[in-house]
DNA sequence: TTGACGCATGCCGATATAGGCATATGATGT
DNA sequence: ACATCATATGCCTATATCGGCATGCGTCAA
């Protein structure tokens, strides 16, 4: 088996660097590919795949402009993320107070069962 | 090019499912590797690999305790996650009035340059 | 010492990637 | 109809993956 697909997840989607700078920028506003390859130093090409991609996981969201595609954020699918992250504060805040609390809880919770 | 390592950053490493389950089974505190496969349903060698990515990235520690090897959470690499993430905070809450407000910032900056 | 246990690794196969370059597709204006 | 501009795609190369299986290596017990 490979690694998972860029479009299967939006974990996936947003490994890319270069993925995670194109939705920065498009917190700016809406934008055209062109508009965006040249902001980040990158092919026309190489920004119209990034796009694919992320509009496959639906963080990108286009519509047709004339004979330009407005690339706009849709930035829901980030809310997981960030509630997955957001899971381990009691963590990386080091504060073993109550951390040591929170392993007690489970301990607790393990028994009752 | 290939894509990039998953030891090449935090957001390479927690791309995988699985290993996101093993973060998560590691709040509950520090497991052997047998231990945390069983919990999963992997085989050892496959979560003796996860492991293995994200001792990379310092998302885990781990501990030689006789012939095993504990494996402990290190979550403060997940912050920079969860605040990039946060950053689109604005968006997914869909305020457009505050969204508004913070585009037009945007504009002004750019204009006061 | 020998055996058993716990884990890490190596090799293989199948797959999906990211990037480059050229080109197809589509809409616009003349 | 035609030339042009804005994007999307296709093909190709090199690479790194994830999973399975077998096996190596270190540790402990008898």
């Amino acid at each position: 088996m490979a690694r998972a697909a860029t479009t299967s997840d939006v974990f996936n989607a947003i490994a890319e660097p270069q993925r995670r700078e194109i939705l920065v920028l498009l917190r700016a506003g809406e934008r055209p590919v062109t508009e965006l390859a040249g902001e980040l130093g990158m092919t026309q090409p190489r920004a119209s795949k990034h796009l694919r991609v992320l509009r496959a996981v639906g963080l990108v969201r286009d519509r047709k402009a004339g004979r330009q595609r407005m690339y706009g954020l849709d930035a829901r699918g980030l809310r997981p993320v960030h509630e997955w992250a957001g899971g381990f504060e009691l963590f990386w805040n080091e504060s073993f107070d109550r951390l040591d609390a929170y392993v007690q809880d489970l301990k607790q919770a393990r028994q009752e069962e």
